[in-house]
DNA sequence: CTAACGTGCAACCACATGGTTGTAGATGAG
DNA sequence: CTCATCTACAACCATGTGGTTGCACGTTAG
């Protein structure tokens, strides 16, 4: 009936984790390899604490993680949770193409993680 | 390399759709068939005005359109701007499987970091 | 050791969000 | 016509968001 439930409060922080540019953009950016969160705000027009806190939003969402290295922190995309974003979009886009239900499988079996 | 360029603000706004597990639900519901906004209203623990806005936002996403019919509204899901949101989520989705699967490799054959 | 750098956190601001209630205009039922 | 229903919109409130600045702490470089 309700379609998420389970990992309902997961994909609302996944969604809008993805509803801003800068974020998409960090993901992207962060996937073909780990950056500092400095690095990363040298790229964008706003200050670093900024930058930090859209950093703090997807790891909220789990999208990507954070790794000490030295005094850096090394922020890198977390294929997991991604990989279980890009499902659940799957899945929603099944629904939408077929007008099937059938995306309670996906969220059930990988629940809230 | 930049997914969004044109339609920056409009993947915002579709993201940001999303991100409520009511909205989504509306949008799963009103795939089967249309529904008018008191009908949907009925379905949800909030008030009439609260579902109203919700739908409100999904217009604004073009995710989901209004057909007056007598003196109801009724709510559609939009094929077109759906299947385009599909779209999109299968190109963030293709660029991130990619990349999460090259990450995988890369870790399958060096499993020490 | 000292200085510079990277980070985290808190305070603050303007604005959006998600909810409420209330009111008013169309429209359909009787 | 009259009344109930559906809708729209405005005002209001609490909270969250995205941005800023400033400060404190740990770590590295010289």
């Amino acid at each position: 009936m309700v379609v998420d439930e389970a990992g309902g409060a997961a994909v609302d922080r996944i969604f809008h984790a993805l509803a801003d540019a800068t974020r998409r953009d960090i993901v992207t950016r962060v996937l073909r390899h780990g950056q500092s969160v400095s690095t990363l705000a040298r790229h964008y027009p706003m200050s670093f604490a900024a930058v930090q806190k859209h950093v703090a939003v997807l790891e909220r969402a789990a999208l990507v993680t954070k790794e000490r290295r030295g005094r850096e922190q090394v922020v890198h995309g977390n294929p997991a949770a991604l990989r279980r974003a890009a499902r659940l979009l799957d899945a929603y886009e099944r629904i939408w193409r077929d007008r099937v239900h059938a995306i309670d499988q996906i969220l059930a079996e990988d629940p809230e993680r």
